[in-house]
DNA sequence: TCCTTTGTACGACGGTCTTCGTAGTTTGAC
DNA sequence: GTCAAACTACGAAGACCGTCGTACAAAGGA
């Protein structure tokens, strides 16, 4: 009966560092790279290379680090970029980042 | 008699992983944060909390990573950022990164 | 109720990272 | 030629990372 509930870094305790080591392996940017086009996504609408479990792991390093957030909702669980925490703290970084995957991957595909 | 060298990828080798884990360290995000406001420095300009080799083993991983570029001159390593070559692949990131580090040192001291 | 879908927990494995000390090299100054 | 300064190379220790398979849990539909 407890909701499912999951840890979030409060925008104070997001750290620079972590942002950028989350951001710095190429599945995680791929996940990045998705929901800033998309939205909100459950974990299972990317098609990642990697086993579920690992898609896992991936997805928690990105939430602990405070770069997505993510609620349950029925037996999925949904995911979204924290624009507005990131925006506010570091200002131009996702965006820049974003761009320089897109920029990267359509010069080597 | 070899004057020495220093291997450094070039700029289509750089890739936005690398660059991001590179910059994903205290220590090193010390170091860019330093030579952005300094121009050239030599290894031992910066006083990081870390021994001597340790901080060898840094600067080698952010000049392989394509961030900054070493000379020698004399006894000393001379280090800079790359910023023409990281302003052409990845618009905006070094400026954003060093500010989003400065801004972060400014608030949690 | 049973089954499917979706995701988790756990343990494991191999590889990489950060850190260090010690010993060595290169350079320029005396 | 000798010496100090600056950095490197090497190896080691311990932590951490990415990956996986297996077994499990929660939610919703038939």
């Amino acid at each position: 009966m407890t909701p499912r509930t999951l840890d979030h870094p409060d925008r104070s305790e997001i750290r620079l560092e972590d942002v950028l080591h989350a951001l710095s392996d190429p599945v995680r940017l791929q996940v990045v790279g998705y929901l800033a086009g998309s939205g909100e996504s459950s974990c299972s609408a990317i098609d990642l290379a990697v086993s579920k479990s690992t898609t896992t792991h991936h997805f928690r390093v990105l939430r602990e680090a405070g770069v997505i957030r993510q609620v349950y909702r029925g037996t999925a669980k949904m995911s979204s970029l924290r624009r507005e925490d990131l925006d506010a703290l570091f200002p131009g970084l996702l965006d820049t980042v974003i761009r320089a995957y897109d920029t990267q991957r359509a010069a080597t595909p």
